[in-house]
DNA sequence: TTGTAGGCGTTATCAC
DNA sequence: GTGATAACGCCTACAA
């Protein structure tokens, strides 16, 4: 910037100035300033405009499972959104560890973003309670998370019932659940989504019905196996996320039940195309492009203290099997 | 800092020594200023740091297009491998677009990143000149970059033979070729192990046969689709990676081609588990986490001064149709 | 409108 | 072994 300054024959100030526009310039100073800089192709550092400034424009994103492709989409509309706004994103994968979530969220704040979205680990043990307190606002996203600054979540006790009516609509009187991980808020309310609609419906919806997994395929795959090996077998079932319907997918034709004849089946989230290879898979899917724009909308507000709702319900969206299949809209 | 400093009775001088290392420190000082960097809290501010060391421990990874689980355990390889290492990582998704790479490799550069991984958009046009000769040090991935100061990369022409020749293995004797967009390097090579398969084989391989494509579901979808239409059907098709053989696989189901009854197809990379719900599609698999470690490990060397080889090849793997598959190793 | 000067939180240098 | 002090590159009072 010195150098710039010597080429403008201005103070390094001005430069500062015309660079942020941060105060009127005598506009032939200001090309002359614009002339050097295209000049010495200087670039400002943007570590010490942090360190000066106190506040990087980058947003940190923490997000659950980097090789799920709802989690991916919601990137993608984080990005687009926050890069719009003159954001950069910086993307951490915690992996569902609450460990490496936590070292993420340290080195995040040391790093001096300027606010955060994250999905959580877990709704209680994930603790952004020193962030908010020092003022960095948090956008929670997927699961809620009671200290955040705001959030955008689906109303998974209604998706997960609008899933199982679907599978109640089609005749089934016997429904399955292949869930989260106990611990798992999200999983929590779409099983009882589940236990809700078959209680409405008088359906059993026993223990012997419900398999906690670990949302991800190996999980999926077993925890069908088991509910196949039941002495009275299911004749629908709702898996309540998208890797787990892959694994649950192929228990059953590893088995030799068809779906829909032996079987009903209903989903949670696409995988890009691949769950659309079964035509009769149904799902429920989250608006995840959509979850990502309006998180980084909602958190970018908050850092320009702009006066907005804190908390966005969006709606999850049935795609009922043989249904024509919309394109996934992303730039909605 | 400095109120661990008074808090400990010493200078800031000596809390920084004690916290880096940089120097010997009486053990007593030393304790002191532990108890009170403990009792306070304090943790050291990277931003500041950062400027003051013109160095980070901040690895950059640019990938390709985060909704392909090839790139997405590329990252996890890359991550695992940094944070053991002390380094943290930030990812940029460039989404197949050379403008939002070269956004991307602008803010890496003035945010002062220690070192970048990138598996760049293009081979010709992706510029990485100007870092490299500002002496950062990049890692190609996936696909090779002239100016790279290392690179990890899988040969996609053997693989591209590799996969062809199963084909040709199986009896196939016609066979096409759904590859990538045509000026991507990648796409190009793996084609190339089509054409010098199929040509070692005596077998055809004209304009007809080969698809360009966008790499995506629907490109890989409309290829196969107007392959099927051909007067002259193929017999076998070789799809050069992974989303596109999910709308290969589509359009093959759409007009009740069977495989490998009617057809005979392999594919180029996984998507976790789902494409083994197609029991009767072989693949070759580049070993995309290790490719991620291998990077960062590379690229770490060089931040180190190490000497180290610079120039990786690794191979990929055939998993042919109805072999056992093995359990992707990610901890390998 | 522009320049001067000081400081953001560290660490490196140089004395002691 | 430890403490002043300067400097990393930028921004912003304050003064001119």
């Amino acid at each position: 910037m010195l150098d710039v300054s010597r080429e403008a024959g201005v103070s390094s100030a001005t430069v500062s100035r015309v660079l942020t526009g941060s105060a009127e310039v005598e506009p032939a100073t200001r090309t002359a300033v614009l002339a050097a800089v295209e000049k010495l192709g200087y670039r400002p550092n943007l570590v010490a405009r942090g360190l000066r400034r106190q506040a990087s424009q980058v947003i940190a994103l923490i997000i659950t499972d980097i090789e799920n492709p709802f989690y991916t989409a919601v990137c993608r509309g984080v990005e687009d959104s926050a890069r719009l706004a003159g954001y950069s994103v910086i993307l951490c994968n915690a992996d569902r560890d609450i460990e490496k979530e936590r070292a993420y969220l340290r080195v995040v704040e040391d790093q001096n973003a300027s606010g955060i979205i994250i999905s959580p680990a877990s709704a209680q043990r994930t603790d952004i309670s020193n962030l908010v307190s020092r003022g960095l606002p948090v956008i929670a996203v997927d699961m809620a998370l009671a200290a955040a600054t705001g959030s955008v979540l689906v109303d998974n006790k209604d998706a997960g019932a609008l899933a199982t009516r679907h599978l109640i609509d089609r005749g089934c009187t016997r429904i399955a659940c292949v869930t989260g991980p106990a611990e798992n808020s999200t999983a929590a309310d779409r099983l009882e989504g589940y236990l809700r609609a078959t209680a409405e419906a008088g359906l059993p919806n026993g223990r012997d019905l419900i398999r906690y997994a670990n949302y991800m395929e190996d999980g999926g795959y077993e925890a069908t196996k088991r509910l196949l090996a039941l002495k009275k077998k299911p004749d629908g079932i709702f898996i309540t996320n998208n890797r787990m319907a892959v694994g649950g997918l192929r228990a059953l034709q590893e088995a030799g039940v068809a779906i829909p004849n032996d079987m009903d089946v209903i989903g949670f989230d696409e995988l890009p195309w691949a769950l659309r290879l079964h035509p009769h898979l149904s799902l429920v899917r989250q608006p995840a492009y959509r979850i990502g724009q309006e998180a980084a909308r909602l958190l970018i507000a908050c850092l320009r203290k702009e006066e907005t709702e804190r908390h966005i319900v969006l709606d999850a969206e049935l795609i009922a099997q043989d249904d024509p299949v919309p394109r996934p809209s992303r730039k909605a």
